[in-house]
DNA sequence: CCCGAGATTGACT
DNA sequence: GTCAATCTCGGGA
C-alpha cells in the first residue's frame, strides 16, 4: 500500500477506487475491488466528526489507516478508512466488486446474486464478515488489507447520498467503467 | 429527561 | 412508491 492515507479525505477517497479490499481470519479470505467511496472531513456538517470527538467517532481521530466502524439506524454497520492527521477525517467504503470468497459472502448475506453482495456500505460489511470489534484497529494488523490497482482507473465524481447537510460537495467517487 | 433524525436495508403496497 | 427495524447523538424542556 503506497497510498498516503495522511492526505485529506477527498484525495484518499478518489485513490481508493480500484483498490482491492480483503478481510482474512481463521475462516478464509474474502474481498473485492472498491468501486464506490465517500469522503467525510472534520469541518463537514454531514460528518460524524463535525461536532468533535465522541465515544462513537473516536476512531476518526486515530492514526491514518485506522478502521472506523459504526452502527447505523441501530442495525447495520458501515466501514471507513481513517485518513488525515488525527483530525477527524475518514473515507466511507460504499460498494465493492466481489472477487474473493464468493461462497462465504453468499452465506453471510443469504443472497445468491453476486451484484447484490457488496452493493452498499452495510451490505459489504455483512458480506465480508467485518465485526464492530474491529473498530479502532489498524490496517497494519493484517485482518483488513488494501492493495492498489496496477493501473489507475477512471473515476467519476458526484454528490454524496443519504445525507441532508452539505449535499452539494462532490465527495462521492465511483469507478467509471 | 425525552424525542427526533440519521453516512441503510429489505419487505411490502 | 412506503415503511419499520432500533442505536447514538444533539437539542430542547
Amino acid at each position: 500500500m503506497n497510498i498516503d492515507l495522511s492526505q485529506d479525505a477527498p484525495t484518499v477517497a478518489r485513490q481508493l477506487i480500484g483498490c482491492t479490499l480483503t478481510v482474512q481470519d481463521a475462516a478464509e479470505v474474502r474481498g473485492g475491488i472498491i468501486i464506490e467511496t465517500e469522503a467525510y472531513t472534520a469541518n463537514d456538517p454531514a460528518s460524524h466528526s463535525f461536532r468533535g470527538k465522541t465515544s462513537r467517532n473516536s476512531a476518526m481521530y486515530m492514526a491514518p489507516g485506522t478502521l472506523y466502524i459504526y452502527r447505523i439506524y441501530g442495525m447495520h454497520l458501515c466501514l471507513n478508512i481513517v485518513c488525515g492527521n488525527h483530525d477527524g477525517q475518514a473515507v466511507l467504503i460504499r460498494a465493492l466488486l466481489p472477487t474473493q470468497g464468493l461462497e462465504y459472502m453468499r452465506e453471510r448475506r443469504r443472497q445468491a446474486d453476486i451484484t447484490a453482495l457488496c452493493s452498499g456500505p452495510a451490505k459489504l460489511v455483512q458480506a465480508l464478515g467485518v465485526e464492530q470489534a474491529l473498530n479502532g484497529s489498524n490496517l497494519q494488523s493484517g485482518v483488513v488489507t488494501l492493495e492498489e490497482p496496477i493501473i489507475q482507473p477512471q473515476v467519476r465524481t458526484s454528490r454524496r447520498i443519504g445525507i441532508s447537510k452539505a449535499v452539494d460537495v462532490l465527495w462521492r467517487f465511483e469507478l467509471d467503467s
